[in-house]
DNA sequence: ACCTGAACACCGTTCAAGT
DNA sequence: ACCTGAACACCGTTCAAGT
């Protein structure tokens, strides 16, 4: 019987930049940003915590940053050319998309939301604000109505995220309101938003 | 010379969960919450960390939730029943002053938007809907502009803190918004949002 | 009742060393 | 080039002990 030359080189991907990502994306998914650790991690990749350095130099800071990358992403779908009066419907598929992916990683928002990273978020607007361009929307109008949307849609994700109770806590089937609540109020406000744009 | 039986006995105040906070929010704000440490806590308040476990048996979860009760209390003052009428300038009133609380002590921002506290959440929206309940708004256009009123305020803030950058960090001069542009687009947003109620 | 000191089980990160 | 192992300087928290 031949001896392999490590029981790991031979049926275990190699390290990268998005298995990492991913992999943290499960941990905090799945258990809370807090118990997200270089040392989990490792374990989580069959790997020592000190290989991620490797592909991380950056360290925790750079994990973190690229978990905010994956989730707040902003892939505006620019809408068609035909679309381009229909701005509003693309506001609003915009935002509602947006927010499922924000909600869907709960553990992340706290990063998504607080992370000082200017250029990012210049982007994120700079999508909206073109969206509002193609539909003939005046350059400051736009501006305003980017800046007040995407506030909206954060902080309501955020208030979401506030008012739900940890799975496991006290009265999660007391006073506190089901998911179908948050989908209305989510909606309703957006309509109010969109309508005074 | 008479020997004072400790040195410290004397002339220091006693311990105090309020006395705690505040040295909390001292060190946030001046160092942000990453350098919130329980040792470093009890080195600001003279003590040794350990102490503090006495007036928080919870420890530093119990400290988080006091920070954010500190700065986000909603004092919604409500309107004296002569302005009742101008519920729509009282919002606006507590919306500028909310923001200006949460913008003041960027560092307790991710714990504000994110802790899981629903009773908080619903003390606010509650004080909320008073004030326009008192202004004769039907109940569920008042339930629904809370929520969409709180959900922009917080989520402004958290894109105005996104998109600072650090003090002492680069491009601090450069092409991020400065305090009057955040100024700007908040108010005009908040003109958006109140006019749609 | 209030605080201390030592200890425990963790962290993130460095650095020299292995392959 | 990529990963490991040991080590360092921290964490939050417990517990017995002091006053």
């Amino acid at each position: 019987m031949v001896r392999q030359p490590s029981i790991n080189a031979q049926h275990r991907p190699p390290l990268s930049t998005e298995r990492i990502v991913d992999a943290a994306l499960r941990i905090v998914d799945g258990q809370g940003l807090g118990r997200l650790t270089m040392r989990r991690l490792g374990d989580a990749l069959e790997v020592e915590a000190m290989a991620i350095y490797h592909h991380l130099p950056r360290g925790k800071e750079q994990l973190l940053d690229g978990l905010v990358a994956h989730v707040a992403a902003a892939p505006a779908a620019r809408p068609s050319p035909a679309d381009a009066a229909a701005w509003r419907d693309a506001l609003r598929r915009w935002a509602r998309d947006y927010r499922a992916r924000l909600v869907e990683h709960a553990g992340v928002l706290p990063l998504v939301v607080t992370r000082r990273n200017p250029p990012a978020l210049a982007e994120t607007t700079a999508s909206l604000r073109e969206i509002m361009r193609l539909g003939g929307v005046p350059e400051d109008a736009a501006a305003t109505a980017a800046h007040t949307l995407l506030g909206y849609v954060v902080g309501h994700a955020a208030l979401e995220v506030r008012g739900t109770p940890r799975p496991g806590d006290a009265d999660e089937a007391g006073a506190a309101a089901s998911t179908a609540d948050w989908d209305r109020r989510f909606t309703a406000g957006l309509d109010l938003v969109l309508g005074a744009l």
